[in-house]
DNA sequence: CCTTACATGTAATCCGTTACATGATTAG
DNA sequence: CTAATCATGTAACGGATTACATGTAAGG
């Protein structure tokens, strides 16, 4: 639903070909949107059939030619409405909440063994993102336009990960000094 | 995915029938997992062919039966041995993050004014878990089990509205300034 | 040659959303 | 008898995931 919409984002930053797109999508794009290249390509298609983008061919050295695509006059429109469009929240949809609430119905152990990975994963990601802005973003208050509006959802990803790490370790904390004294939860 | 076992913890949580988990999800559970009647019957429907839950008639005063679902061992096994799987970090797909990044392809003012009745929202429902907080759960210290899972997972909630909240103010106030004070943007 | 990385896709399947359909019961 | 609420569904469509397919080019 708006896939598309991220694409069009993505290729008014920079015009790419699919698998560009998808490596964006695995690396600077991903703290907010996730798309696999089959997904991109198929989205692409569909949006190159409707004139929101065009593709040129362009030959590599020592690689196979890509198709670039580019946002044509009608995707630029087309864009623009869809951001003029009501905010809604994102929708939930959470296993990771789904597993927690439902601890006691397996092995809580396990499940705490698998909190502390996952804990370990979002530190390791919100290192990585630390890293990007201080990379790119060396100077945040003399931003503005499309670079401001990059770093701030860079920022949205780094909160984002320090609220898992801060939530996680509350859920681990919680279960595990009563695990550790008292006798009384068994299994 | 996933909706299975959300429904496999609401239902060992309590017995219930369709539109009761329906209106769970739009309530209590909407915090981490969103699904209409539609979908819930029919999964309720898969399950009970493969033999994770049973129903059973309940005549109701005044009111048209209903078919409460209930879990089966074999559903507990289900729920046990997906519980015990690695955790895998959520994935990423916000819409309100593309329209952030890509407002300057639009009309940034109306994206902002958005963005502010998004913050609302985000109090609104931030207001309504800590009343349910202080309502069902006047001291998490003495909670254990079941009951600290269902209090760790509605702090999750409150934690990621509070994070909302901060970001989206951070993006409205990084914006708004340049927009106040410079003569250059009349409105 | 064989493997690896690059590049673009198709096909099958499953999940989710939206719109529609049906019937029971109560309140006005 | 009509409208509103409760309750359970079906059907159609589109989006997303997974597995598979094809071909180019460099490196060992």
């Amino acid at each position: 639903m708006a896939l598309e919409h991220a694409l069009l984002v993505a290729l008014r930053e920079r015009p790419a070909a699919g698998l560009d797109l998808a490596r964006r999508f695995d690396a600077s794009i991903g703290y907010f949107w996730t798309a696999t290249h089959q997904q991109v390509y198929r989205v692409l298609g569909r949006m190159e059939r409707d004139g929101w983008v065009t593709s040129r061919v362009v030959p590599q050295e020592g690689r196979p030619e890509k198709k670039e695509y580019a946002v044509t006059t009608l995707g630029e429109t087309v864009l623009a409405d869809w951001l003029a469009q009501p905010l809604q929240r994102d929708p939930v949809r959470s296993a990771v909440a789904v597993t927690l609430r439902g601890a006691s119905y397996g092995d809580r152990d396990t499940v705490l063994a698998h909190v502390e990975e996952l804990i370990a994963d979002h530190r390791t990601r919100h290192a990585a993102y630390t890293a990007m802005a201080a990379r790119d973003y060396p100077d945040p208050t003399a931003l503005s336009g499309q670079a401001l509006d990059q770093y701030l959802v860079l920022r949205g990803g780094l909160l984002m990960e320090e609220t898992w790490i801060a939530w996680l370790t509350e859920y681990a904390a919680a279960h595990r000094p009563a695990h550790r004294t008292a006798a009384q939860e068994p299994r």
